[in-house]
DNA sequence: ATAGGGTTAG
């Protein structure tokens, strides 16, 4: 490379030496001197080549000793001398010995230090060991700046990330009658794709084509980097296709283009491109086509890519390690990365967070804290990556202790600076419900990227602040942040969260006119959402329409319409939709299962239940419990409790979904021994805390026999603030047992508590009705109508207003029997004005 | 000249 002139005569100070006396004695002196000379000459040169070819096999101490040996023979050591030995430093990166040599050179005085060659090889080895103080100084200081003090200082500032500085260097030098060489335009690629500067990029490269670098392998690999760097993959592949030679490099900054640009399948193409020419491939090739791998999810690729790091013998370094690591975590190989890790001789911090993340993605918080703890007892420390796992580990289990440790740890060392640490310290706040916190954070942030204002607008959808998420939806437009279809997803939801069906079917067509392409998540959002809100039909509507739309559903999309069909319920549509899990063949998993059992029991079909649940050859406790549950609905008490004693005979520790439905079983049979015994069994032998839910089953067991004392009382000393639900299923008993006063005082209560749950009111009308007080249920359909309380199919006026009929009126003997049938018809012919189809079971109620 | 890790939506 640096191939400067040598000055030709070794001893500058020779060509000085003239001979003053020109007699004979004086000539043989003479002729004695310029034999010694001639000598000297050659020891000298001897010692030059000695010292250069020390230099060039790394024994640098030696050349230097040899430099001392010199010295002390009184050799006056020319530029070249300290120029090899320079050279020899920069090999080595020996910053000391450098800085020793440089020494010498200013001790010889301004003769050596002033001369063009040694000032270069100075400023390029203070570039190479990465002192850019002295560097830039020396540099300063030359008289003469040639292309290869550019090119060191060039590269310099590029490795030290001062891209900029690079690129202005790059100019510098050409204002001041410098070219750019072949070894100078890499670095200035190199700073183009780090800035993402297509353009003046695309004016370096018409400058490597007028200037005939393009033959070069390492411009033109730059140049492919360049491109990917900058995501324009076509140009990227156009310069790699023209490349008549290409070497490893070159391949491997394709492969990495692709992958950094989520061309996934593309650089896994490349790389079997480049295995079919016969290259070899290196870590970084292997590192690349793993991470494509992990991307894709591709487990027999990636198990491809580590077979070829070992047959290729290639060494098992930090970076070639992590890329395996991730492969097999993001394919839930835990095992294997935990091996690989096992055999990794040094690990960094990446490492450890490899595992920490993997852990915490998988739900194993324990194994990931155990992992901070001996990763710190390695002495190394958490970065804002570590924390990133650890809060995100506190927000999956809802630990708010580790939570605010994790937080406080950022505040101290200062990494709450660092946007995506700040998201999962507001994503951590929002998942242990303190939304108030998660605002205050994101409040006092500076830098919001996409993702920081989509966590808080998720935080806020999911509790159905929709207001405030619309506002923040408007706000980060206003601060030119775009949104995303995670953004629209998440105010969908907000609307859906609060019951607003409209507005989100609005945004939903909103953000298609605007151009977002709805995603399965958004589909699914709406499926849901509108199942729960008790829209089933229109939940069934939108999955056909994501059919049409060309998404393949997913499990979550096929649970929620089972739930709508629940909803409805329409056993016709869920037979429909399980025919359509059969033909896309779905694997039955435990949630599908679950849902199609679930849906089988509310859809009034047991049998075909039975079917589903023994279809399962390795059954998982959800799927017992809904089994149970269905039994329970259909009041096959003893097949619930039988399935309930074969679930503990297979091992099966029951959670408390179990007793939930249990209970609710011997509550719906009213099987008071039984219930109050799992009830008590669940607490001493199970060592659970019974829920609200559990609570309520008991009450309405005792409720629903006619112990309307004793259930009232169970619900003044629970542990909880009684709900709307354990107060409404007192209010069905009330109903039940003509017990007015209860249920109005129930009523007041849950009025407060839900004024917009119509079954609240529905319930009280019934016990009103049951005592004859018809003046009354008019007024509450009144209250109801005046609060704007919605009717759909679901809602229980129209049900319970049949099961009235035939309780009060159905022998046609009540003097209101004309009225009630009047009411019915009315409220019969507004469902079907307000666009509802009636069920069967609606009619009926009528024409009995 | 090329290389590894963390955050958001059902």
């Amino acid at each position: 490379m640096a191939s400067l002139p040598i000055t030709t005569t070794p001893n500058p100070h020779a060509s000085h030496f003239k001979p003053r006396k020109s007699s004979k004695f004086a000539s043989t002196r003479l002729a004695k001197l310029q034999e010694k000379d001639e000598n000297r000459r050659s020891l000298y040169k001897s010692y030059f080549h000695h010292i250069s070819s020390l230099c060039k096999d790394g024994h640098l101490q030696e050349s230097v000793h040899l430099l001392s040996e010199m010295e002390f023979e009184d050799f006056q050591i020319g530029p070249e001398i300290y120029g090899e030995l320079l050279q020899g430093c920069v090999y080595e990166r020996a910053l000391h010995t450098g800085q020793q040599i440089h020494a010498r050179i200013l001790k010889n005085g301004d003769f050596f230090a002033k001369n063009e060659y040694v000032e270069t090889k100075l400023v390029v080895f203070y570039a190479k060991c990465d002192f850019p103080e002295v560097a830039v100084r020396l540099f300063h200081r030359l008289r003469v700046r040639n292309v290869f003090s550019w090119a060191a200082i060039v590269g310099l500032q590029c490795r030290m990330g001062f891209s900029e500085d690079a690129l202005l260097g790059f100019i510098e030098m050409q204002e001041n009658g410098v070219f750019p060489d072949n070894f100078v335009l890499p670095n200035v690629l190199k700073a183009c794709g780090s800035l993402q500067l297509i353009g003046f990029g695309k004016g370096v490269h018409g400058y490597v084509l007028k200037m005939g670098f393009g033959a070069c392998v390492f411009v033109s690999s730059s140049l492919v980097d360049m491109y990917g760097k900058c995501g324009v993959l076509e140009d990227a592949r156009k310069v790699f296709d023209s490349m008549i030679e290409k070497n490893v490099v070159a391949w491997n900054s394709m492969i990495v283009g692709y992958v950094q640009n989520g061309l996934n399948q593309e650089a896994i193409d490349v790389f079997y491109d480049m295995r079919v020419e016969g290259i070899e491939p290196t870590r970084v090739t292997v590192a690349s086509f793993l991470s494509a791998s992990a991307n894709l999810d591709a487990l027999i690729e990636g198990k491809q890519g580590h077979a070829i790091a070992i047959l290729s013998s290639l060494d098992l370094d930090n970076i070639l390690g992590s890329s395996i690591i991730n492969f097999y975590s993001k394919v839930g190989l835990i095992e294997d990365a935990e091996l690989v890790f096992s055999r990794m001789l040094e690990k960094d911090v990446v490492t450890w967070n490899l595992l920490i993340s993997s852990y915490v993605q998988h739900q194993q918080v324990g194994k990931a804290l155990n992992m901070c703890h001996l990763m710190r007892s390695e002495n190394l420390r958490f970065d804002s990556v570590t924390l990133s796992s650890i809060l995100s580990a506190s927000a999956v289990t809802s630990n708010i202790k580790l939570g605010k440790e994790g937080h406080c740890y950022c505040i101290r060392r200062n990494l709450e600076s660092d946007v995506v640490v700040v998201s999962s310290v507001i994503d951590m706040y929002a998942k242990c419900e303190r939304i108030d916190d998660a605002t205050k954070v994101f409040n006092s942030t500076t830098e919001r990227d996409l993702v920081l204002w989509n966590t808080l607008l998720a935080a806020y959808a999911k509790v159905g602040l929709s207001g405030e998420a619309l506002k923040l939806f408007y706000q980060m437009q206003f601060d030119s942040v775009p949104p995303n279809v995670i953004s629209w997803n998440s105010v969908i939801l907000g609307f859906l969260r609060n019951g607003q069906v409209n507005e989100a079917k609005d945004m939903f067509s909103q953000m298609q006119s605007l151009g977002f392409q709805p995603n399965l998540i958004t589909w699914t959002t709406l499926i849901s959402g509108l199942a729960q809100s008790g829209f089933g039909y229109e939940a069934i509507l939108f999955f056909q329409q994501m059919q049409e739309a060309g998404i393949r559903p997913g499990i979550a999309s096929i649970t929620s319409v089972l739930l709508a069909c629940t909803d409805i319920p329409s056993l016709w549509y869920g037979r429909a939709i399980h025919g359509f899990i059969t033909r896309h063949e779905f694997c039955l998993s435990v949630p599908v299962a679950t849902s199609l059992v679930d849906m089988y029991a509310k859809c009034g079909s047991i049998d075909e239940a039975k079917k589903v649940f023994h279809m399962m050859s390795s059954k998982e406790l959800p799927i017992y419990n809904a089994m149970i549950s269905a039994y329970a609905l259909h009041g096959q008490a003893v097949e619930a409790l039988a399935l309930f004693k074969h679930l503990q005979k297979e091992g099966i520790e029951p959670d408390s979904i179990t007793f939930t439905s249990i209970l609710s079983a011997c509550s719906h049979a009213g099987l008071v021994n039984e219930g109050l015994n799992l009830f008590a069994d669940m607490v001493s032998k199970h060592n659970m805390n019974p829920s609200m839910e559990h609570y309520g089953c008991v009450v309405s067991l005792i409720s629903r026999c006619g112990n309307l004392d004793e259930a009232l009382r169970l619900i003044l000393t629970m542990p909880f603030q009684p709900d709307a639900l354990i107060l409404g299923s007192l209010l069905t008993a009330c109903r039940e047992h003509h017990e007015i006063e209860l249920g109005e005082y129930l009523s007041k209560h849950l009025f407060k508590l839900e004024p917009s749950n119509s079954g609240n009111y529905v319930a009280l009308s019934n016990a009103y009705a049951a005592a004859g007080r018809w003046v009354e249920v008019s007024n509450m359909r009144d209250l109801m109508k005046v609060r704007g309380l919605r009717k759909n199919p679901g809602c229980s006026w129209i049900q319970t207003g049949g099961k009235l009929n035939v309780f009060v009126a159905g022998d046609g003997s009540h003097p209101k029997t004309k009225e009630i049938y009047a009411m019915l018809a009315m409220l019969l012919s507004e469902m079907q004005f307000m666009g509802y189809v009636p069920m069967a079971s609606n009619e009926e109620n009528l024409c009995s």
